[in-house]
This record gives structure tokens, sequence and C-alpha cells, in this order.
DNA sequence: ACCCCGGTTGTTCTCGGTAACATTCTCCGA
DNA sequence: TCGGAGAATGTTACCGAGAACAACCGGGGT
């Protein structure tokens, strides 16, 4: 614990002081077998004196692993790529990696051609592409890449690693949950059919509608945002045909509420609402939302070990699908005709 | 364009293509002076043809820089500092930094001596601590640091760069807003007062409702939820005395809202309310909520901007703080007994 | 013609680790 | 007692860049 005033010590300097070769040193750190347990105490006693850490980057030249995990995020404003983004650092860091996060802001010059190769300039082990458009995951689809690239989407894709949220199952509680109350006419408020967590709640959604056997009704595409789903709510000429409605975020879930309550319409009685994400306020709407929470840390967990696997060589585990959990809360009821 | 199957190329075989020494090339590379014109583009051709990027990693091993910053985020899951990580991010990749975030989570192990110690074993350049606690700074401050390190954080400090959000600024426009609208008695719903931010609001609202010579009042300590808010809101007795409520961030906004109208009072008729961040969805509250905007974009460039300065040596830009701006919605307005 | 000087380029070393191969011990069986 | 296998450790090369210093080049002053 010296080493006041000089330099950062480096595994020589620990060497001389266990009276050892530098090699020695190495091996103690990365606990190779056959070194005799008298030396790896020396090493490890003049490692504690200088308090001495490896350097990482030489490792990284040395081993061309610099174990760091480049990670893509679309919308980075969102509460779920956000969470996500977190669930994964906190998973890497377990592990011995750490992240490089890279934000494709919406409206920005930076496409995805150019993100992966910023950060595979910088040395990245393995990239992490968090909620994608189908049109990035297409302009990834035609890059070279040299490392490990996993894409966090609904469905497998034969391209890339996939982990998947269960969005289909999600989806589906919802339907049930709304059928189960009463309804039979249920209006979807989706995300932009470009993003791919958008199109997979859509066809959910239609699969799950048309196995009820209940009205067929064209969706409305939102582009995730609460302004404009209170814009389509406030624009209401009167009380529709649908008893329900289901967003396909809670942002949007919030704008719905928002504008059929500047509307006169009143949540849920005359309309239930139901959003997707579980931000920590749905809570606290007025009503609180009903809505579909997700379990992002389990999620980071199998990002980061798959992505293992695929830098280390090992074996690649299967196709995980993060469950998801219905929640419901006062924003659905049951229906206006069935009271 | 070509290299087809063939590993990465490094600078030495560009070199040989071009028919320099590998020195030649990192001297164009660096944008030295002194290189003949058409040597320079004899260079600049082989990198062409070989589709050569310089190894980053080498280049941090001999330079020590590694053009890196790392980022302490405390609770991870606010918008603020949400939003501040992805200015800084931004900000440091226009200008060929990248960023290594670590999250804080509240209740884990990690401490910030330790977040430090991981980061800096990264070989990071500079650290930035975003949205602290008063203990973790304090903290901090005992760790003995080899690189610059810079704290957002509201005032300037001795020990740290600081960038800060004025929220002095933004707090007396509170204030400013409700005495406008004839306001006399204001309760202060603050964070945590162990948060710096929590504690230069308290103070700037203290500060403030004092030169208007306004009734001095105690304030609540909430913890930034809105579950807090909420149970807080829920509880009152009776409608009370102060007409205006203002809390520290839209969170706990959005919480007494609820909490207020399950109780069965009415915002602003009964009680305005203000909030501070202008998280998205504020807009949408019902009623919308009055807030506080900070401009995080220029936050992260200022950030950015003051740790280059450190690293490369230059000289410090003087504290910079960030403005606000006060974004008045229906959740505040003349108080009952005015009108 | 010689020297000097600055512009230009090359050689060698270094950064701090790991990999590959070499060497020295040690213990055991022939 | 010697050989040999495997354990334990050392030596050297290498990862891919930049720094420091050396060398070469051509033109102007004397």
């Amino acid at each position: 614990m010296a080493n006041v005033g000089s330099d950062k010590p480096n595994i020589r300097q620990v060497a001389t002081i266990a009276g050892v070769s530098h090699m020695t040193v190495s091996r103690v750190l990365n606990d190779h077998p056959n070194i005799k347990p008298d030396t790896k105490r020396r090493v490890l006693e003049a490692i504690e004196e200088l308090d001495y850490r490896p350097n990482l980057v030489a490792r990284a030249l040395a081993t061309q692993r610099t174990r760091r995990i480049g990670v893509i995020v679309e919308s980075a404003v969102a509460h779920g790529p956000t969470s996500i983004l977190r669930a994964v650092e906190l998973s890497a860091r377990a592990t011995g990696y750490s992240v490089t996060p890279i934000a494709l802001h919406e409206g920005d010059a930076l496409s995805p051609q150019e993100a992966v190769d910023h950060l595979v300039t910088q040395g990245v082990d393995a990239l992490c592409v968090i909620a994608p458009r189908s049109s990035s995951v297409a302009a990834l689809r035609r890059i070279a890449i040299t490392v490990p690239m996993l894409v966090v989407k609904a469905d497998a894709d034969p391209t890339f690693l996939t982990v998947s949220i269960d969005q289909h199952a999600g989806t589906t509680s919802v339907v049930d949950h709304l059928v189960a109350l009463g309804h039979r006419d249920i209006l979807h408020l989706s995300g932009p059919l470009d993003w791919l967590d958008a199109r997979a709640r859509e066809r959910a959604f239609h699969t799950r509608a048309k196995s009820w056997g209940i009205r067929e009704r064209p969706i409305v595409v939102g582009d995730w945002s609460a302004d404009f789903a209170y814009d389509f709510a406030k624009g209401l000429t009167r009380l529709p045909d649908y008893t329900a409605i289901f967003a396909a975020n809670d942002d949007m879930a919030m704008g719905l509420i928002h504008g059929l309550h500047d509307r006169g319409f009143e949540v849920p009685r005359d309309l239930s609402v139901v959003g997707f994400d579980d931000i920590p306020l749905a809570r606290h709407f007025i009503p609180p939302l009903t809505t579909v929470r997700q379990d992002f840390g389990a999620l980071g967990v199998a990002v980061v070990e798959m992505l293992r696997a695929a830098i280390e060589g090992r074996d690649i585990p299967a196709l995980t699908r993060i469950p998801t959990e219905l929640v419901a809360r006062g924003s659905s009821a049951a229906p206006r005709e069935v009271r």
C-alpha cells in the first residue's frame, strides 16, 4: 500500500519485488495452474505492497480482446431501451466486461453503419443492438461484421444472435384481459410499424383478436409519443364503437387518457386503456394504468451471457425469451354495454 | 477497398503499400506538419485500399491516453441523470471520445470508491459523476485520484471540476411564478436532502420564499418517488393551509396530483402543484404539469469541453451554469382565496 | 566548394501485458 | 544412479501504435 509519488507500477516491478519473472506474475494474475503456493503468496504480497492493477489496455493489445461490449440504442429517451442498457451494463460488469453505449438519435445523421463502424473501431468484442427499426436491421444485415452481434428483438433471426422480450405473450395477456372483462371490440394504437417491437405487438394483437373471434378493425399507427395519442383522442368526434384501446406503450396510453379526458370521455367508464412497459409512473396515471411489465434485468443477463459465449467460443445458448407480466390497474374495466 | 479474407491491416502493411515507413503513416494519421503532399497522398491511397483503421487500443497503450470518459450515474432510473448521460455520450463522440457508464444502484453493494476503481482500472482519462449524494461526494473527496474528475452539481467545489444546472434560478422562477399567481403559503416537497440537487432546490426555495416575505413552513422530505408523494397527499386529513406545492421533481409532482385526486382534492382548484425536470410526460399529466426545463444538451457539451481541457492540459473554462426555463401549464393557477 | 539548416523520412525503442517455447527442478521408477 | 516426465519458472518475441532520435536531402550564405 505504499507507492506514494511513484508512477503506476507495472508487472515487471511486481516481479522484481516478488523475486520472480514477470511471467510468473502474469500467471498468478490469470490463475494458471502449476504455481507453487509459496511463489503465489510472494507475488500476491508484492501486488498488495505496490497496490498494483494490471493495465487492461496492454492486456487488450496482447490478447486482442478488450472485454468491452458496444451497445447501440435507438430511441434512448424511452423507458424500455434505457432500462435494457442499464441492465446490460450491470450484468456485463458482473462478469468483467464493460460497456460502450452509442445512441442513435432520431433524425440524427448517424446511420447504423456508422454506429457499428465507430464501435468496431473502438475495439469492442461484441455488439448489442437495442430496440431497432426493421430498416436498421436491414442495414445491419448488409454489414460484413467481424464481431458477434446480438439484436434484442421479438423474433429469432438467422443473421444475428437474438434475445427477445416475449411481446407475443405480453400482448396476448392484454387481449385476454380485455376479453375477460367483456370487451369485444378493441382498438390497437401501435407504434411505428417500422419498429420491430411495434410490429410484433401488432401481429400478436391481430392473431389473438382473431382467435377470440372479435371484430377485425384497422389499427391506428402512432409514433410512440404521448403527443400523438393525445391528438388522436382529442380529435374523436363521438364515443367510438370500440370499448377499449390497447396502446403499444405507456407513453401513448398516457396521451390517450389525457386526450380522452380533455375530450370529455372518462377512462375506464367510457373506454378502457391498456399500455405496455409499466413505467414507474404508470401506477400514478389517473386512473392508474393497466400495462405489461417486462423483466429487463433478466434480459440484460441473457444478453451478456449469450455474447460472452459467442466471444469466448463456447456453445451459444438457445434463443432466450424473457417473460412478461400483465399488471391490471384502474384504467381497464368492463365495457359500458355490459354493465 | 479489397482486403477480403485477410486479417485487419496494421500500420506497417499500409506503409509497405505506400512505400514508406510506418512512422510516415503514423504522421499522416496524426496530421503532423512537414509531410510532402505527394507522400501524404500515397499514404492516404494505401489506407483507402486496405480500408485501414488505426487500432485504438495500441494507440492508447503508446500514448497512455484512452480517449474514454468514465461516467458514474447515481439513480440511473431518473429522467435527469439518464438524459445527462446521453448528452455526455453524444458530445463526447463528437470530439472523438467515448464513454463508459457505470450505474450506482440504490441499495447496491457498489460504493463510489469501487466505481471509481473500476473505471480507473478500465483506463479512462477522466471521470464524470452525475447527480450524486453528498455522502458520495464526501467519499469521492477522500479518494486520491489520478485523473481529472468532474461532478455535475449545483455548487462549485474546490476539489473537483464542476458543471451545474442552475437549480437556484430554476427554483426561483418557480417561487416567483407561484407568488405572481397570488400564492403566499407554499409547501416544498423536497428530494432526500442527502442529494445535492435536492438540497440546492430546498435552499433556493427557502431563500426566495423569505425574500418574498412569505410564511416560513417546514418542508416535507420525500424520496423522489411518485409513491411517496402519493401516500403523502392521500394522507392529508383536510385541505391544508398552504395553497401550492413545489415538488422537487416531476415524479413526485405526479404522485401528488394522483394522491390529491384520490383524496378528493382537485389540482389546481384546491391546490397548485409544480414540478421540476419537464419529463416528456409532464404535458400529459391531468392537469398538465407546470415545471422547470433543463438544457441537458448544453450540459453534456460543457462537461465534455471541461474534461477535455483538463485531460489535454489546456486552460480550464470557468464554472459553467446551465440555464433553466419555467414551463407554465395547467397544474398551477391562482389560489382559492384569491379568486 | 563547404557548411549549415530546416524540411522530410527512417530506425529503434517503448508502452505493459500475453504467447510460445526453453530451461530448470523434482520426484520416481528402472 | 541415471533417465525421464511433468511441474515450475524463465526468456524472448509479439500485439500495433507513437516518441525520440538519427539520417538524408536540397538550397542559400560565405
